[in-house]
DNA sequence: ACAGAGTAGCGAAGTAATTCGCTTGTGCAA
DNA sequence: TTGCACAAGCGAATTACTTCGCTACTCTGT
């Protein structure tokens, strides 16, 4: 009787994770601070949580400095990654279609979002066209 | 001390609010029968389930049927607007087109895919033109 | 060498989410 | 009308997540 322990990253652990995308290794307070902008958490919960996520393997730890650093074991692509496939198997049936529809009409593009989105396009029709012609 | 209330439905709600969505009006053991093919929970899950969702307003209830029916309180439209932005927030720093981009590169689209995208995105373009054309 | 300041770790508390056993209620068929 | 099968509700147990207080440790400057 119980509650599966997530397989993707808590609300805290992106937010440490976030934070150590942008700025590389980073002591515990340096990410505390970060923290700390937006939430308004103790030192220790910092530390605990970073303890956690070493523990996990969502970050990797180099203690042979003092004050020691740490990283993110995983990329941020690697991890939007692995969050949209389970947003896009959970909430659109399995459809990355139906999700970027949805996500193009409801939030807002500007022009030239919609131009990049365009060009990507444009490449990746051109390669399926090219595989296509190399072999059924 | 404490974990704040996710503002989104939770992983079993989920599923539940998926069911209802596809179905309609669903008394609690279609609920059950659909959540069961998935994972082996009991029934009694199934209506504490409902009940708590119930209580948080996320669904809605006619017990004027015997069995009573269960209906989703929020459309999937909706659902989907909500976490959607909170993802972008969360993972891709509010930028709509880095996830567009993103999934578009790592999630597999056919053909008819990507021109339903292309069309989409032709039409978004157009109005943009025209809203600019009558007003800056 | 010692004090002060900041770092690391531990254990426990508190809330949320998920699960179920057991009790009670309801409708139908014999 | 009595009993059976299923419906609904309750409270408790269990795990995950987040938070912190307190203790012990490590540097640095005097």
């Amino acid at each position: 009787m119980a509650r599966p322990a997530s397989t993707q990253p808590t609300e805290v652990e992106l937010r440490i994770l976030r934070k150590l995308w942008e700025s590389g290794p980073s002591t515990a307070r340096e990410v505390h601070n970060a923290l700390n902008e937006d939430k308004g958490t103790n030192y220790s919960t910092t530390v605990k949580m970073l303890a956690v996520m070493f523990e996990k393997g969502l970050v990797e730890r180099d203690d042979s400095a003092f004050p020691m650093t740490f990283t993110a074991a995983t990329g941020q692509e690697e991890t939007r990654r692995n969050v949209m496939s389970e947003v896009i198997q959970k909430l659109y049936d399995g459809s990355a279609k139906s999700l970027v529809l949805q996500v193009l009409s409801s939030q807002e593009a500007t022009r030239a979002d919609l131009d990049e989105i365009r060009q990507l396009i444009e490449q990746l029709d051109t390669r399926k066209r090219a595989a296509k012609r190399r072999g059924p």
